[in-house]
DNA sequence: GGCCACTATGACAACGTTGTCCCCCAGTGG
DNA sequence: CCACTGGGGGACAACGTTGTCATAGTGGCC
C-alpha cells in the first residue's frame, strides 16, 4: 500500500480510501491509484485489516473426524455453502478420533481468531474451550455432544434410528439380531448400542451380550465376528451395522456368501440401492446436519444469546431389500 | 497480551518471551506470567504475529471443484495430511466449475496471504494469478492444467487411460464402443475423449460421432442417451464412462436391465467391486494426486526454483467383470 | 574498588491497515 | 476584503505482536 501510494503520488490513506470505496476521493486521483494498484499487483492484506478493525476475520473453523469420509465431506460441503453466503471462509481439519488432535486444531483455529467453531468431538473434554467461549467465540458441536461444557449441539436421532432398525427386523420375524458397532467410547456408537438394546427389549426378543460386537472393526475382525455369530448355538439371522464403514465391511465379508443374514445399516451411502440385495439403511442427511449446525452458529454470530440449544435431527428407515429378508 | 502483562506485573515483551519459549526469563517470572495467561484465557493472536514477522501465515489455499465429491474429498484429505506434517492449515473452497468463483476464491486466499495455492482449475484463464506468482506465492494446478500461465501441474494420464479402456473392450470383441463424457470444455473430459478416439483408431474400429455423447449428464439425460445408443442401426455393445458420476448414472439407468452393455468407467469408486457385475474401472488415486501436488508445493516453499514441472500420474485398468463381457 | 560479563527485563519501533482528526484551498456571500 | 463552507487529502495513532537495542542489577575477578 505504501508502494502504491508512492507510485500514485498520494498518501497511503488515500489508497486505503480507494481500496475501500470510501467517498471523498477525486475521480482522477482514484484513477491514478487504481492504475498504480494494477501495475504493482497490489492486494490488500486481510490480516492487517482485520487486526486493525478488530472485527471478524471472516473465517469459520471446522474440526471433523475425517474429511475423506463421504459423510463428513457432505457435512463440509454444507458448511462451506452457508459460510459462503455469509461471506466466510472455512478452515478445516481432521481429528481422526484423536482428542489431542481435536484440541490442537480447535485451539489453533482460535489463535487464528475464527469467527466461530464447528466441532465434531473426538474426546469428552471440552473445558479447554471455555475461555474462548466466554470471550465470545460461538461454538457448535455436531454429530456428538460436548463432554463437559454446555453448548449448542446438533445430533441425529441415534437411539430412535437403531430402535427402528431392530423393530423393523423383528417385524420380519427375526429374533436373533446382532449389532456391530464402533468403539463404545464414541458417543454415537454408544447411543446406537443403547437404541439396539432398547429395540430388542421392546420387540420382546431380549438383549443378549453374545450378539453384540463393539470396538474398532476392520475387514478381518468383521469377518471373524460374522463367523462367530453364525456358529452360535442359536445363530444370528439379522445384523444391525453401527455406521457406514462397518456396513461396507460387512458387505465385503458377505460377498459371495449364499446364506446371508438380513442387514440394516446406520448411515446411508451412495450405491446402496444398486447392490444386490439393495441395502436397507437408517438414513440421515449429512448436509442437513452441516446446515443446521452452521445456521445455529450464524444465529449466535447475529447476536442470539438464548440458552444453548440441542437439536436432534430425525432419521428415517429406507427399506431396500437387505432388511426385508424373513427369518 | 497487554492485560496479561499488567496482571503479571511485567512488560508485554516479557509475556511475549514466555509465550514463545524464549530464553532469558526468570523461572519465577515465567510462572507468574503463565498463571496470568491461564487466568485470563489468553491466546496469542496469530494474525498479529504473522503480520509482525512478515513470514509464513501457516496456511495453504485449496480451490477444488466440489468438496462433496468423494474424489476431491480424497484429494483434500491427502493435502491436509501433508500440510499438517509441515505445520500448515488448509483453507478450502469449492468452485463448482465456475471460473468466476474459482478466481474469487483464489484471490481471497491470496488476500489472506496463504503460503501457497493448490488449484483445480475451473476456467482457462489464470493470468489473474501472475502478480501473486511473481510476488513469490507458489501455485500448483492439479487434475487439470492452467489456461494461460506456465506453472507446476499434476495431472493423471487421461488419454492413456481411455486408450486402455477402449483397447480392453475391443480385445473382448467389441466394435461398437460408446463414450459418455462430461462437457468438452472441461479439460479432463476433452482429454478422455481424445483418448477414446485414439483407442478406437488403434483398435481399428474407427471413430463414430454417433457413439459419443458429451455434455453435462444427469440421470435422465443418461437414460435417454443409453436408449439412443441401443436403438442405433448398429447398437453400442460397450460403453466407456468419462468419470465416476457418469458411471454411477449409467449404473442407475441400467439397473434391472437384462441385456447390459459392457462398461468401463473412468475413476474408481467405493463398492465398485461389490456391484453385480463388479465394475471395471480406470483407477487413479485421489490421494496420490493430492500428495504429489502438495509435495511439489512444499518443494517450492523450500526454495526449489527450477522450471515449472508437469507431473502425469499413471492410471491402471482394474478388471472386475463389467468390462470383460464379450460382444 | 573498579571493571567486566552476564542475566533479567523493559522501551520502542515496526508489520500493513484503518479511524480520527486536522489542514488546505477554492468558491461563495456579505 | 473577510468569514465561512465543504471537498479533497494528509498526519498520526492504534490494532497485537515481535525484533532490536538499551539498561539495571549481580557477582566474580584482578
Amino acid at each position: 500500500m505504501n508502494d502504491v501510494a508512492r507510485l500514485a503520488g498520494v498518501s497511503i490513506k488515500t489508497v486505503s480510501r480507494v481500496v475501500n470505496d470510501e467517498p471523498g476521493v477525486h475521480p482522477s486521483t482514484a484513477e491514478r491509484v487504481l492504475a498504480a494498484i494494477d501495475q504493482l499487483g497490489f492486494r490488500r492484506n486481510l490480516s492487517a485489516r482485520n487486526l486493525r478493525r478488530g472485527s471478524s476475520t471472516g473465517t469459520i473453523g471446522l474440526v471433523l473426524e475425517d474429511v475423506g469420509n463421504p459423510f463428513y465431506s457432505g457435512v463440509t460441503r454444507a458448511v462451506e455453502e452457508i459460510a459462503r453466503l455469509r461471506g466466510r471462509q472455512v478452515i478445516s481439519g481432521s481429528s481422526d478420533e484423536d482428542p489431542g488432535r481435536e484440541r490442537e486444531l480447535a485451539l489453533e483455529f482460535c489463535s487464528r481468531r475464527v469467527d466461530g467453531l464447528l466441532i465434531v468431538p473426538a474426546g469428552l473434554q471440552h473445558s479447554y474451550l471455555v475461555p474462548e467461549m466466554r470471550a465470545g467465540t460461538p461454538v457448535v458441536f455436531l454429530d456428538r455432544p460436548a463432554g463437559d461444557v454446555v453448548a449448542d449441539t446438533v445430533l441425529v436421532d441415534n437411539i430412535g434410528g437403531t430402535v427402528e432398525a431392530v423393530t423393523h427386523l423383528a417385524a420380519h420375524g427375526h429374533r436373533r439380531i446382532a449389532f456391530l458397532g464402533d468403539a463404545p467410547d464414541i458417543f454415537t456408537a454408544n447411543e446406537r448400542l443403547r437404541g439396539y438394546r432398547e429395540g430388542c427389549v421392546r420387540a420382546g426378543i431380549g438383549y443378549h451380550e453374545e450378539l453384540v460386537a463393539m470396538g474398532p472393526h476392520d475387514d478381518s475382525s468383521v469377518a471373524t465376528t460374522l463367523q462367530r455369530l453364525q456358529s452360535l448355538r442359536e445363530p444370528a439371522t439379522a445384523i444391525v451395522a453401527g455406521n457406514n464403514r462397518i456396513t461396507v465391511n460387512i458387505l465385503r465379508s458377505l460377498a459371495g456368501v449364499a446364506e446371508r443374514p438380513a442387514l440394516v445399516g446406520f448411515d446411508d451411502f451412495e450405491l446402496a440401492d444398486l447392490l444386490s440385495p439393495p441395502v436397507t439403511v437408517i438414513a440421515h442427511d449429512a448436509s442437513a446436519l452441516g446446515k443446521a449446525a452452521t445456521d445455529l452458529l450464524f444465529a449466535r454470530l447475529d447476536g442470539d444469546n438464548s440458552p444453548p440449544r440441542r437439536v436432534v435431527l430425525p432419521v428415517r428407515l429406507v427399506p431396500r431389500g437387505s432388511g426385508e429378508v424373513h427369518a
